[in-house]
RNA sequence: GGACAGGUGGCCGAGCGGUUUAAGGCACACGCUUGGAAAGCGUGCGUGGUGUAACAGCCACCGCGGGUUCGAAUCCCGCCCUGUCCGCCA
């Protein structure tokens, strides 16, 4: 949601915003829809002003026993006057609102250019990689040749896009949870949440899903909405709220299923555990002060970075163009993996600043140290790391020849010393 | 699912047709007091909109939406939410 009084003050910046985004400006129009609701709203408060005085004196008379019939009738005759300017004012204003709340939060001044993926700029690289002896498999002939990971029985049960993992990959699913839980709590500061997976309208409105991504998300038919990313309840837990500023920045991490009806992606990503529509993830969400958020944005990022570090997994970190942004972000770093099975690197973290675009729409404020009244928070929110991505990345960067998958030393605590995930026993 | 009770500022809480301009308290800020602090005393302090060079002023907001009325936090209707008890249930 955006300050009409910031395109009011800036119309040059906003529409350079919006540019960036590849929208054509609208400051003009939204203007002039602001100047109409601002005639109305002073028309109509000029009338109940004189309305309230007039029933002020009627109250007076009465009280006093006289008569106050020339005052009755004179509010009488600004009935119809005070309807039609209430009416109008409430119009405008309605909207306005509906033209800004659907409009994408404007990028930072350091966001490149750009329509689409293409113009995403790189800005650093971590890791080598590997070089294979034998022709790497993918991630779904690994899984498949064991038996454990099972999209045939998921289509008899759910349908496509979605998947049985069983024993070792069951297991290293939830290995790989928990060691980045740890990471998060221990190191980064976090603070471990378990959250509600169904939220209702408001919380989803909030953080920017709705009213634009009704169709990306699975909904009850009691009229709830399954959380597409924990990023959804984490940060609605500021919402409605005043904070003080001495408690910020909050930090909180969870691990969550993610549930999302990939409405737009028909064909694209079909093979294996790259798009499902439940998938697992651990999010980072942090709400900090308008000064503190570049830098809790760079710090976000190197958490989720770390990860991949720890776990051997060679990266690159992109800066997103305005383009390809996501509406609620003013600036938003992917982070890829490298993938030997498809000899490419592929999104495994996205970590955006928010600015205080969903601060805005969920009412999340704080008091700040100095000065008077209250500012709107700024939220942050990044994956850190996709789960099932990154089980696709362990079993394609530490496969063996025979097909077995040696564990990365930051697991093995946490498979009860498994050195590494037997190869399929051999056919008869 | 059934019954009942409730939703008032950052928090608590009074008000239940017109001097409410939403009392009072807590918290917070500043000052006095003090060796320093606490306590005490004093002052200030809701949000949004409109307006202004900046003040001032004005309007709205007591869960949300309607209605009654010259006038609604207060009365009426609908909805949402919360709590308690009962039922069901992992």
């Amino acid at each position: 949601m955006h300050d009409i009084r910031f395109i009011r003050e800036s119309p040059g910046a906003f529409d350079a915003g919006l540019k960036k985004r590849g929208l054509a400006p609208l400051s003009a129009e939204l203007l002039e829809i602001d100047r109409l609701r601002r005639a109305a709203i002073s028309g109509s408060e000029g009338l109940q002003a004189k309305r309230k005085a007039l029933s002020q004196q009627i109250g007076i008379a009465k009280r006093k026993g006289e008569p106050a019939d020339a005052a009755m009738a004179e509010v009488a005759s600004l009935e119809e006057a005070l309807k039609k300017g209430e009416a109008d004012a409430a119009r405008l204003d309605e909207q306005l609102t509906h033209r800004l709340e659907v409009l994408p939060n404007l990028p930072l001044d350091d966001v490149p250019e750009g329509a689409d993926e293409h113009d995403n700029v790189e800005i650093r690289r971590h890791g080598n990689q590997r070089n294979f002896s034998f022709p790497p498999k993918d991630h779904v002939a690994l899984g498949e040749a064991t038996g454990e990971m099972d999209f045939a029985s998921a289509v008899r049960i759910s349908g496509s896009r979605f998947v049985f993992l069983k024993a070792h990959l069951a297991r290293l699913e939830r290995a790989l949870a928990q060691f980045m839980l740890d990471l998060h709590t221990t190191e980064g500061g976090y603070t471990e949440v378990n959250p509600p997976l169904l939220v209702r309208d408001n919380a989803a409105y909030g953080v920017g899903q709705l009213p634009k991504f009704a169709e990306d998300m699975f909904h009850t038919d009691n009229g709830y909405w399954l959380v597409p990313t924990a990023e959804v309840p984490l940060t609605n837990l500021v919402n409605d709220t005043v904070l003080d500023e001495a408690a910020l920045p909050l930090r909180f991490t969870a691990f969550t299923p993610c549930f999302r009806s990939e409405a737009g992606a028909a064909g694209k990503d079909t093979r294996g555990l790259i798009r499902l529509h439940q998938f697992p993830k651990v999010e980072l969400v942090s709400v900090t002060t308008p000064e503190q958020s570049a830098a809790e944005h760079e710090r976000m990022t190197g958490q989720a970075e770390e990860v991949l570090k720890r776990l051997g997994l060679p990266f690159r970190t992109i800066v997103l163009c305005g383009g390809d942004m996501g509406p609620a972000s003013r600036k938003t770093y992917d982070i890829e993996v490298w993938l030997p099975g498809q000899n490419a690197y592929r999104e495994i973290s996205s970590c955006s600043n928010c600015g205080d675009y969903q601060a805005r729409r969920m009412g999340a404020r704080y008091r700040p140290k100095e000065g008077k009244g209250t500012r709107f928070l700024h939220t942050l929110n990044g994956s850190a790391l996709a789960v099932g991505r990154t089980l696709v990345a362990v079993l394609e960067n530490y496969q063996n020849e025979d097909g077995s998958v040696t564990v990365p030393e930051a697991l093995r605590s946490y498979m009860g010393g498994l050195q590494s995930i037997p190869a399929p026993a051999a056919k008869k």
